[in-house]
DNA sequence: CAACTAATTAGATGTTTATCTAATTTGATG
DNA sequence: CATCAAATTAGATAAACATCTAATTAGTTG
């Protein structure tokens, strides 16, 4: 549901620990014991703190040897920010239907890319981008592991700025990256069917 | 201080029955009663809420006979959101210098504004964006009293996007709005004197 | 002022949550 | 496999908070 969402996104940022934290992960990753220290908390409420970060997805973390480190999630704090506005504004009521939404898809993979299937540039407007990456994605096979380096060159296929747009594919959850290691999400994770349903 | 006030703004948002309010109140204003009802809550419960709301100032209230008439305060919803985020992203610290400052200033008016004084475009980026758009109130006269009419019509001198830009002046504080009054908030209030400080 | 209506305050109750210490798990490395 | 370091989980405690009913206040109107 809409409202829960938005609730946990306030819930995550109605704590003063937990507003500290994301401001000391604005200068760069940090991991558990090194938050403690600076907050000075206990490792367990750092934990606890970074649970509820994390189910708002609002900082991501990365595993290096036992050592957790976390990371703000700028795009997605940016984008629940304003998904509330919208949604306390009431600016969410006013969706594309489904047929217009087919049709805005086909005309944006129509104007975005070319005859040879390339990407003539990434969208700036936000839907619009989502469609071009979509389409994209698509054309990986579910299920299999790519290297970074598959990816790269899967992506080069289509567009040279391959870093922004495997970073993307990342970022609106696409994809799923551990250790180097590349594999698609299930379609109902990627992050505009959030908005459709 | 500074991190108070942005928890109490998201302890104000993080519970569902204050957004479910607020999403009632974007349709206009409500009294108490009403507002029960609607939600099938007692009367208590929504004094509780109303308080917690206004505390963060995002609502305003308006006595008429016994009767108080809740409506949301778009301005500090709004406010309150692009603080939090400059909080977490820590865009207060790294401003600036002064002559700097003035430097890029001119040097914006000159890219965004053509030679008979028409803004090009609105600068996607943030701070130019503030810069344009001080540029565009500074020829308002301070103290008067606008019309909305009025507002709209100066505006098209310059953009034709008159809306968006109107939003923005209300947005970032250069001016304040009241019953379809516009008037020119004092220069200290504007948005961008406040990374300077 | 009596009666009415809407709102607020008081006080009670149950739930959520931030934090701690102690115990356990995870992963790496001698 | 024993040890070490970092993180997590379990469990306890205290504070904060959402909600209710009952009592009170504020304001209007016959």
């Amino acid at each position: 549901m809409q409202l829960e969402k938005i609730v946990n996104y306030h819930k995550a940022l109605a704590d003063p620990t937990r507003l500290r934290i994301l401001l000391l992960l604005s200068e760069g990753e940090m991991n558990g014991q090194a938050l403690a220290e600076k907050l000075n908390i206990s490792q367990p409420t750092v934990t606890h703190h970074a649970a509820k970060l994390r189910e708002a997805a609002l900082i991501t973390e990365r595993r290096e040897k036992n050592t957790v480190y976390f990371a703000q999630n700028r795009y997605f704090i940016q984008q629940h920010a304003e998904a509330s506005l919208k949604f306390i504004f009431k600016e969410g009521g006013k969706e594309m239907s489904e047929p217009e939404n087919a049709q805005t898809k086909s005309a944006v993979i129509r104007n975005f890319f070319a005859k040879d299937g390339r990407l003539r540039q990434i969208p700036a407007q936000y839907k619009k981008k989502l469609i071009a990456l979509e389409h994209l994605v698509e054309q990986l096979e579910p299920g299999r592991k790519y290297s970074e380096k598959e990816i790269n060159e899967f992506i080069k296929q289509f567009h040279e700025d391959f870093a922004t747009i495997r970073r993307e594919f990342i970022m609106h959850q696409f994809m799923y990256r551990e250790d180097g290691i590349y594999e698609l999400n299930p379609r109902e994770q990627w992050t505009h069917w959030e908005n459709v349903k």
